[in-house]
DNA sequence: CGGAAGATTTCT
DNA sequence: GAAATCTTCCGA
């Protein structure tokens, strides 16, 4: 069934544990694409020196942080990688979850074409990578995710054990990259690797 | 209005 | 280890 409105809103830190295992789907002209979320992070607005809107601040970019839960607040990074997230929570509460990895289910075939890569374990395990496979780009928005081409499903899946790790890539947010924001499915082989050079996880 | 930096990926 | 490449933010 598809996740409704209320499941949504909810603090980042609740959503982004509740959003591991289930299934993101995008429905363009190019046919449908369908993966199972295994990797997220908690942005926390207000009180969170690595989110957009530390501070509360608003800006064009991160206006639909400030909107209902259920949207997607999509940005492009290093000017050549879109990043996809879910907003989380309620009115005036820019809290966001990104989604970090995917495990490919359904529509591989588009999804290899869009990534230009054969390899299952690197179309999605990245940000940048998710949101190519997927064919999300900055036209998605602000989409509602409670009805539409893009949308969030809960599927049967196996049981899994949730880990909890600091957040990747945000040296410069002092001591809010210390906090365990980043959850992510243990053992799951699709999960993003790029990090795991120097540890294992 | 100009400059700096970023929730990344990919290749050498 | 560095480049690619552009939007956003902040200071002047």
């Amino acid at each position: 069934m598809i996740l409704t409105r209320d499941f949504y809103l909810r603090d980042a830190n609740t959503l982004a544990k509740d959003l591991l295992g289930k299934t993101l789907v995008h429905r363009t002209a190019e046919g449908i694409a369908k993966a199972k979320i295994v990797e997220t992070e908690a942005y926390l607005g207000g009180d969170d020196a690595a989110s957009h809107s530390f501070g509360n601040l608003k800006s064009s970019r991160t206006a639909v942080q400030f909107g209902l839960g259920g949207f997607a607040y999509v940005f492009l990074i290093y000017g050549m990688h879109y990043c996809f997230n879910v907003v989380a929570s309620t009115v005036d509460r820019p809290e966001v979850v990104l989604i970090r990895a995917l495990e490919p289910v359904e529509g591989l075939e588009l999804m290899q074409k869009r990534r230009k890569t054969d390899k299952l374990a690197q179309l999605c395990n990245g940000p940048g990578k998710l949101c190519a496979a997927m064919g999300i780009t900055k036209e998605q928005y602000g989409e509602d995710l409670c009805g539409g081409k893009l949308y969030i499903e809960e599927l049967c899946c196996e049981p899994f054990i949730i880990k909890t790790t600091p957040r990747i890539n945000i040296d410069y947010a002092g001591e809010a990259k210390e906090y365990l924001w980043r959850y992510l499915i243990a053992g799951n082989r699709f999960v993003s690797g790029y990090n795991v050079k120097s540890k294992i996880e």
